[in-house]
DNA sequence: TAGGTTGCGAGACGATTTGTCTCAGAGATG
DNA sequence: CATCTCTGAGACAAATCGTCTCGCAACCTA
């Protein structure tokens, strides 16, 4: 009977964040084949056993260690202008995906997704939770003409975060700020809208 | 002393195709994790000890499954108008990548390859390999004035091939003509170029 | 077709890994 | 302080890994 729903007995707690942050450590390092039960114990510092009793197999261990996105301290209300909410979001998805442990993480996932169900499940989870607010900015650019009409949110949310995660996931290289401006300045209506610089205006022009 | 170069004796082929699809199948059906010598070997119905023979570890039992692009029965030349090879080369970047036993293959690909050196390298080249003609395309656009000036070609690439992988890796769901359309009518300068409708342009009678 | 070569499947083998279990002790709770 | 509960250590069988040997059949060459 515990006293508060939320008490979390504290060994219970420090093995937990020990196992996690070693698990993140094997995927970024070694990458997600070096992820064991026997190997994460040891980058723990904790007895196997211990691994096998919260996470009784792979998938959970890794559900565990994957699940959390990276926290964006830089997070602001939307602001109520399209374009710069989605330059807003896109270069808040560029930090992330720039940061890099993140990416093999990222990678990561999507491979487990493909053949394992939970993996899935999670996968479509955050990456729901994740472009929820360049959906929103993108659909009220729709609304207001910023953005073509009569195109699908989701296209347009493919259209513009697309090609950072090309970049970062498949071309392997960082993403520019020239990247995040031309990809919002091929999406905005002309005469619809200025786009605002990226930062201190990457590239002004040549 | 073999009196061919390319003389290969049957026996080695039988079971270098036959792991190699199994390898593969491997990969599609029960993810890359169970992809074994032991597991491969029954599911070629090959002995184990052939499967190390050829296959020292399973970096090469990877390498050898993915190196293959899925070919394409519908290559054809470029036709020299930048927009159509544009939307020739992501028409059939759309027919690879909805052909499901692909992706998982690929995202198999981009997660070991953060972990791999020697995979990371086929990644590379495989991507490299299988976007010239849609960056020649894309080169050849940018200086008939099709595509916008001063934008770096890989960032045009990474602009209309990245919605693609992302609609599919991502999101997963299937690449619809709409976002063919929609990437490409994005893409082109306005009034420098009719954008052809994707379906007509497919496989004819298709 | 005959003879030497070579890859094959089968299986033995020790080492390692896996998943489960027990147990004594440290740490948390009240 | 007394009572739980979680932990680390390690025993244990089962499975897997990587290597090896062997007899056989398929292959190439003459």
């Amino acid at each position: 009977m515990p006293t508060q729903p939320d008490a979390v007995d504290p060994r219970v707690a420090r093995t937990r964040d020990a196992v996690v942050a070693a698990v993140r450590d094997l995927v970024r390092t070694a990458g997600i084949e070096a992820v064991t039960h026997q190997r994460v114990a040891e980058a723990a510092g904790v007895g196997r056993a211990s691994v096998y009793r919260h996470w009784p197999d792979r998938t959970h261990l890794l559900l565990d260690a994957l699940a959390d996105l990276p926290a964006d301290p830089s997070e602001r209300p939307p602001s109520g202008d399209p374009v710069a909410d989605v330059v807003a979001e896109l270069t808040r998805l560029q930090r992330i995906l720039n940061d890099s442990p993140f990416v093999p993480q990222l990678a990561a996932l999507l491979s487990q997704a493909e053949a394992d169900g939970e993996v899935l499940a999670l996968q479509q989870r955050l990456l729901t939770q994740g472009t929820a607010r360049l959906r929103a900015a993108v659909e009220l650019g729709v609304r207001h003409g910023c953005f073509p009409a009569g195109v699908d949110p989701g296209t347009v949310v493919a259209l513009v975060a697309g090609p950072l995660f090309y970049r970062r996931l498949l071309a392997k290289e960082p993403i520019t700020d020239e990247l995040v401006t031309t990809v919002v300045e091929r999406l905005v209506v002309p005469g619809n809208g200025p786009v605002p610089a990226v930062g201190e205006r990457a590239v002004p022009g040549g």
